[in-house]
DNA sequence: CCACTCAGTCAACAAGTGTTCACAAAAAAG
DNA sequence: CTTTTTTGTGAACACTTGTTGACTGAGTGG
């Protein structure tokens, strides 16, 4: 019965499926089910295609996830990078720095969106790769916050774990930020606001720890 | 291809049955795929019942989830009452919130592990009943927070972003205990652990927090 | 004991699924 | 130009999916 419901796309031209394939199924993720439960041939369909076409690019849908979590990598590497440029947590960085990252999660909403719900919901694999990623993140964190004179006084675990705070915090902050309607200006700012107190606080405790008195 | 993977359970006696889908689908979710995945003949297989026989008992498979999410809010509920009624933090009570929390997380993982899928992967109305219930533990702990003196300085308003950040920084963690194995006792030792150093590091930035000095 | 409701089964359906194979057209190579 | 390779098509398969309707037996109230 239903003849067309699903808006696809037309017919992408010759080399160019591959593009096609990965944006349709993009999109369905944001608007329509976690990538699990997405089929071969809705996807083929979004992509203005015909199912078979989609053998000539990836073997498997689980292989088609796999390259499209690599291409968020690609964009999420980006943004940590183009965060980090901007030195580093003086209190008064905090506030600029969520600005970038947020901007960033709002031109890559779809991205942001793939990987936040893979890391709750997708194959093992999928899992462990995101998680992987952000100890990456973590780890780096870590080394920036080591360079500066003022943590001399925190060993390297403790830095690991307050990087981690930070990290953690970020990301459900982000995937608040995802929940919100694209066009809510005030929401956003909201969240925005919110954060960087968060990591106000953060960073004043960071300036009260002592390792040495805080031995587990 | 694949012939006969899920295990069978054996018929449920004659009044059992929904108790037997509820937990065949939660096993599912557990070590198979996200809820939205799952398949109804799939569940009532692994129930040992007839797929019919579950119209008997839900109009729907996800009338079905929306009972599920009952149940697990009614054990998240009862470890938040569990973990309160232990006086509030005082430093010291950090380490004991956080033992009983995990050790709750533990017994309960399966839903646990399904509110935590949901949360990220499930249909609109799941991720907002969910995202609702855990503002409602928010809000009881910053309650909880404002009774304390050494809060007094604080305004509403950011004992909400205190909490906030508390309960962000928990449910991550959470996350991280369920990805671990069941018998991996150090790992979890290790993330109760960073728990506890985490939330000590909030509890100091909370104490140097002035409200009237940290206007937006 | 009868009647009746409740909780389960069985057979069937239309529709959607992944995957195959042989074919066509377009692009690249010679 | 002709040949070859790459990329997309069409028809067909075996199978799973949600949902239906008529049926059956167990448990209950009169």
């Amino acid at each position: 019965m239903t003849k067309e419901s699903t808006s696809r796309t037309r017919k992408p031209k010759r080399g160019q499926t591959r593009e096609a394939l990965m944006t349709a199924a993009l999109e369905l993720v944001v608007k329509k089910a976690p990538f699990s439960a997405l089929s071969l041939r809705e996807v083929t369909k979004k992509a203005g295609v015909v199912p078979t076409a989609f053998y000539r690019h990836f073997s498997d849908m689980s292989a088609m996830g796999l390259t499209l979590l690599d291409e968020s990598f690609r964009t999420l590497r980006q943004m940590m990078r183009q965060v980090r440029q901007q030195e580093l947590p003086d209190e008064r960085m905090l506030r600029s720095s969520m600005e970038t990252y947020f901007t960033y999660v709002r031109n890559n909403r779809a991205h942001f969106l793939f990987v936040s719900k893979e890391l709750a919901s997708g194959t093992p694999t999928m899992r462990n790769a995101i998680r992987r990623e952000i100890r990456m993140f973590t780890n780096e964190l870590a080394m920036d916050m080591a360079r500066f004179p003022f943590l001399d006084h925190v060993n390297a675990e403790d830095l690991q774990m307050m990087a981690g705070l930070v990290v953690n915090n970020v990301t459900a902050l982000t995937q608040e930020m995802l929940e919100l309607d694209e066009t809510d200006e005030t929401g956003q700012q909201e969240v925005l606001i919110t954060a960087e107190k968060q990591l106000r606080l953060i960073y004043f405790g960071v300036g009260m720890w002592r390792s040495d008195q805080n031995r587990s």
